[in-house]
DNA sequence: CTAGGGTTAG
């Protein structure tokens, strides 16, 4: 074959990503003596990066006798590709030193996308001042990865303020400079700019909704993406549906993502990977399991993305043996767990009470799939501990750990002496928390509680003290409830709401059934300081009853009642909800700010755990 | 032969 032809197939191969060609090219460039072509040997290694290949791609890079600008254009491409951009970054330097070469424009683009991908922006500053005083400095590809660059970083007025010097602005540079405005949430800029630009493309719109997903403006992506299939835009490319379907899973708005989902079939995007895993994150995060499975089980293709959202799913839905079976299921299958699937898992664990398989799974994590646990993993890892009584262990955890422990860290320690009555140990870690200026408002309901339940009242006024002078004030809760297309927003204490009288007397109704059953308010969840009779009328007002109530009286007896909450369910609540699924017959299930409730015949899937 | 925008799990 003549050099043109391996060229030729260099190409395919890194259009067409397939590793066994690129590896059998390989062998044949050596077997033919053609190894010294420079040209054929960077078309190879751009191959290797472009087929995902990285370690070959490395192997050939540290082993070529001579190294040009395109060469290190393609491995810093390969590094970038395969999301290591830190190692890109700290490789720069041997390019100067040992090979004695400057920046071209190619690898400056490559070393901004670097920085872009590490949010490295004392970096980016540099190499944009390289940049300035190269000779290549009217580029405006380098500018138009430079915007991105300040975009991603959280900059957008830098990122203007390059896009602005680009002579020849075209959609990639007007994509880069919307979706940094809509990223950093300045809502009204970016629309004024994708307004401004003079193509409004597939490209534009996805870089609007994805920002808007990306700084929590769910609703107004939503808005939008009805807005675009209205003005007709072909969706050519499914990556807008795969942020449409997470900001359903944000939202809680199973309808819509039911609707998005038949969307994705009509378009032929059903075997796609991203959208796939998102389809199963969006089932499981609207409560509905069931479905989330068997997008997961249809799949032909899954990564460990796939098995680990469908993994946390279960978790957090109560099911833990179904967690660790798939676990299980994952890692026959060859694939590698990460730091994510591990939260899952311990998290499962703890909820379930596995404290020998969570030890094991958290001694596994290091030994056998070398992950270096977070704070994150040490904070479930501790819940795991300390939720099954094992306290001291629990607050070793916390002296071995790497990490300066935090408030949710010794609250979660805190709640747990209080459930296994360890007063002592209790009161010594309230004076530690209390010493250490805590801020979240269900710190100090804790702490007053434990003080109270020993008589320490000096203490508790300390407490309410700090609380005051912190203007500590607990969010406003508020709960919705879907009924079809119609959804219903209450607040906790509502008392405008047209059908007032009647929800009303449905939960009066309920709570003398429930009183009859054995049902006491439990009021320790209240923070003011008032009346016992006070409190119970606070609870009883609170928002996810009314939702309840009126998803009673509105839906056909039998359908399961769904409630999405902002903050986590109280005490009390959880009783309630648990008592009037019985009572109705009526399956019950509540996402809360972290976790799903199950309430069936009295009882929660969460055993009680929350 | 090498470069730029939009993507999923906590």
């Amino acid at each position: 074959m003549l050099i043109s032809q391996y060229l030729h197939h260099f190409k395919l191969c890194s259009k067409h990503p397939s590793p066994q060609t690129a590896r059998a090219l390989h062998a044949r460039l050596f077997k033919l003596g053609l190894s010294h072509s420079q040209l054929l040997l960077n078309c190879l290694l751009d191959a290797y990066g472009k087929c995902g290949h990285l370690q070959d791609a490395l192997n050939m890079f540290d082993q070529m006798p001579h190294r040009d600008l395109i060469s290190w254009a393609s491995f810093l491409t390969a590094l970038n590709q395969a999301n290591r951009p830190r190692q890109a970054l700290s490789a720069f330097p041997t390019m100067l030193v040992l090979d004695a070469l400057r920046p071209d424009n190619f690898v400056l683009t490559c070393l901004v996308r670097a920085c872009a991908g590490s949010c490295e922006l004392r970096m980016g500053k540099q190499v944009h001042a390289q940049f300035l005083l190269s000779r290549f400095n009217d580029d405006d590809i380098v500018k138009s990865s430079l915007v991105d660059m300040y975009a991603k970083c959280g900059v957008p007025n830098d990122a203007r303020a390059v896009f602005d010097s680009i002579s020849v602005k075209n959609s990639i540079s007007w994509t880069a400079v919307i979706s940094g405005f809509a990223r950093t949430g300045l809502k009204s800029k970016a629309l004024e700019l994708s307004q401004a630009a003079p193509v409004r493309n597939l490209f534009s719109w996805t870089a609007l909704i994805s920002g808007f997903v990306q700084s929590g403006n769910n609703i107004d992506a939503v808005h939008l993406f009805i807005e675009m299939r209205r003005e007709g835009i072909d969706i050519v490319d499914p990556l807008v549906l795969s942020s449409i379907v997470g900001s359903c899973a944000n939202l809680a708005l199973l309808e819509l993502g039911r609707q998005v989902h038949a969307n994705v079939i009509a378009l032929g995007y059903n075997s796609c990977l991203f959208i796939a895993n998102a389809l199963v994150d969006m089932y499981a995060k609207c409560s509905d399991i069931i479905s989330a499975n068997g997008i997961f089980s249809r799949m032909q293709l899954r990564d460990v993305v796939s098995w680990t959202s469908l993994l946390i799913g279960f978790a957090q839905h109560g099911r833990a043996k179904e967690a660790l079976a798939l676990f299980d299921e994952m890692v026959s299958e060859g694939i590698k767990p990460n730091e994510v699937t591990f939260i899952g898992l311990i998290y499962a664990c703890s909820h379930a009470g596995l404290v020998d398989r969570g030890r094991d799974l958290f001694k596994s994590m290091t030994e056998e799939f070398g992950i270096k646990p977070s704070l994150q993993h040490y904070t479930c890892f501790l819940d795991l501990m300390s939720r099954s009584g094992h306290l001291d262990e629990a607050e070793r955890v916390i002296h071995d750990m790497p990490f300066q422990a935090d408030e949710p860290m010794w609250a979660a320690l805190l709640s747990a002496c209080k459930q296994h009555g360890k007063t002592k140990m209790a009161i010594r870690i309230s004076d530690r928390i209390l010493d250490s200026r805590p801020e979240d408002p269900s710190t100090f309901i804790l702490l007053s509680n434990i003080y109270a339940a020993a008589g320490l009242w000096d203490s508790v006024a300390k407490v309410r003290k700090l609380m005051t002078a912190m203007e500590v004030r607990k969010k406003p809760g508020f709960s919705r409830i879907d009924i079809g297309k119609e959804n219903q927003v209450f607040y906790a204490g509502e008392t405008n709401h047209p059908m007032k009288d009647e929800i009303l007397v449905l939960l009066k109704e309920l709570e003398s059934e429930m009183r009859r059953r054995g049902y006491v308010p439990d009021t320790r969840g209240v923070l003011h300081d008032m009346e016992q009779q006070e409190k119970e009328r606070l609870l009883f007002w609170h928002s996810e009853r009314l939702a309840v109530a009126y998803g009673l009286i509105k839906t056909v007896p039998g359908s399961v009642i769904r409630i999405v909450k902002n903050l986590r369910v109280c005490v009390d609540c959880h009783t309630v909800l648990k008592f009037v699924s019985d009572i109705v017959k009526r399956e019950i299930v509540v996402r809360d700010a972290t976790r799903y409730h199950h309430f069936k015949d009295g009882t929660c899937s969460c055993n009680d755990f929350w």
